[in-house]
DNA sequence: AATGGTTCTGGTCGTCAAGACTCTTACACG
DNA sequence: CGTGTAAGAGTCTTGACGACCAGAACCATT
């Protein structure tokens, strides 16, 4: 074993890397889960579509470059969540110099709006399943960095408040509900998926108000918000459909 | 919305930052977790202690550089296990330059006899204990960083295969038990852990050998080697002590 | 007003995983 | 040959979880 020798500080003797800040911006879109993609205005892959993306500042921590560029894309100030997931630095990944790029993951709630606004040709939300099988070609290593963001949120589902970000201050059981759905891409049952809420204090805290039925009629549902527990976990944990033991 | 102007590529248009590599090695003596420090030879922060890192070059990807400063501090070609999971770059992180880093965890199996061989004033192994209360000043951000590599380790305990990498090639159901408890700091029950690993195929496969008994006697333990269920998770759940609803 | 459709909401029930516990087996040591 | 120790096997209870059914509350149509 070698003692700690490589941090020399000769400023000519590290090599400069330019470091960017990629978020990756999910939403639901009618239950599917989906992220923006804006379209590239300059080389290198100018005219295709990539994650929103820009330089950090030395005056800034990631954290707030990855909430810049949000802000800069999106113009919604505060993200329901936003946290790190990756760091990619291949050589060659751009093709013009040495990037290293630090990715994060957003969530945000209605960000369809948004999108309706703007240019079709300039923005778009795509369902993640359409990115991850390459039915949409992607800048840079973007693809990889969805996949992996995508990933990341489904086992935040099972570990963290995530879910919550999906959804309103306040919200109906099935909303969240089929939050879980769309991102495990299950089937869960109302019912016991209501008693799994509820059961346990600290979840959801009834409001006492009811949502107005939806376009199909129905029982008005209750609507709640969010409870502390969320700080510290997820109040259901993803089916193990494979007979324990995988494969 | 505006769409994505922001990755102009004048080389002068974005500032130049230092890339370095972190490695939280982490290794089990005698049933504590515990991670590699060493102690640095130049300012800044001459003389402390910290994790071993060194900057990326250009030529190798993230995960290559890390390898090799693995190699470098430990001499250990191949590590049981190697992952990324964090990134920081805070302003004045580092005092001189605008430097960001990539943060790995490692687990090796046999460290502590290289350690043993190495001079006690440039490397030691410190449980993860007392470096996360605060009891060895760590350079840099160091502390934050390690702390985060435990949070990541206790987490990937549960959902992948993580513990096979602390035990050897060949191992006793109760050496991996040992994992997971000091991992979690919990008691598992020695019958029903292995009733769970055992249960279904894929986990563990019998060698039909048996281990020396221990030193303390004892029924002499079967030796098994991991099987290839691992690779999509774990046997067990982290008991939650918390009667659900956290608070 | 009655009927059917839809969703929410509460209840039941069987299955199985997880823990607690006991007992047997196989070694070392004196 | 007993005694101590840890591995390994068995038993039992609890409760979480999923599947399923039934009632409640609303809408739309007739």
């Amino acid at each position: 074993m070698t003692t700690n020798t490589s941090k020399g500080y000769d400023p000519a003797d590290y090599p400069p890397f330019a470091v960017t800040v990629d978020v990756v911006i999910f939403t639901m879109v009618d239950g599917a889960l989906s992220v923006l993609l804006v379209r590239r205005g300059q080389e290198p892959f100018a005219g295709m579509w990539a994650i929103p993306g820009g330089f950090k500042l030395p005056t800034e921590s990631l954290d707030d470059a990855a909430r810049r560029e949000l802000r800069e894309e999106t113009g919604v100030d505060a993200a329901s969540l936003l946290v790190q997931f990756g760091a990619y630095g291949d050589p060659g990944r751009d093709p013009r110099m040495n990037v290293v790029t630090v990715a994060y993951l957003a969530v945000l709630r209605d960000l369809e709006g948004i999108v309706a606004g703007t240019d079709a040709a300039d923005a778009q939300l795509v369902p993640v399943e359409r990115i991850v099988r390459g039915k949409v070609a992607l800048a840079f290593d973007h693809r990889r960095i969805v996949r992996d963001a995508v990933e990341r949120v489904r086992r935040d589902l099972e570990s963290t408040g995530l879910a919550t970000a999906f959804v309103g201050p306040t919200f109906t059981l099935s909303e969240l509900r089929a939050v879980y759905e769309a991102g495990w891409e299950v089937e869960l049952d109302g019912a016991n998926f209501r008693r799994a809420v509820t059961a346990a204090a600290g979840w959801v805290v009834a409001t006492g108000k009811r949502a107005a039925p939806g376009a199909e009629g129905g029982k008005p549902p209750e609507l709640f918000r969010a409870g502390r527990a969320w700080k510290h976990g997820a109040p259901i944990r993803r089916p193990r459909n494979t007979t324990r033991g995988g494969r």
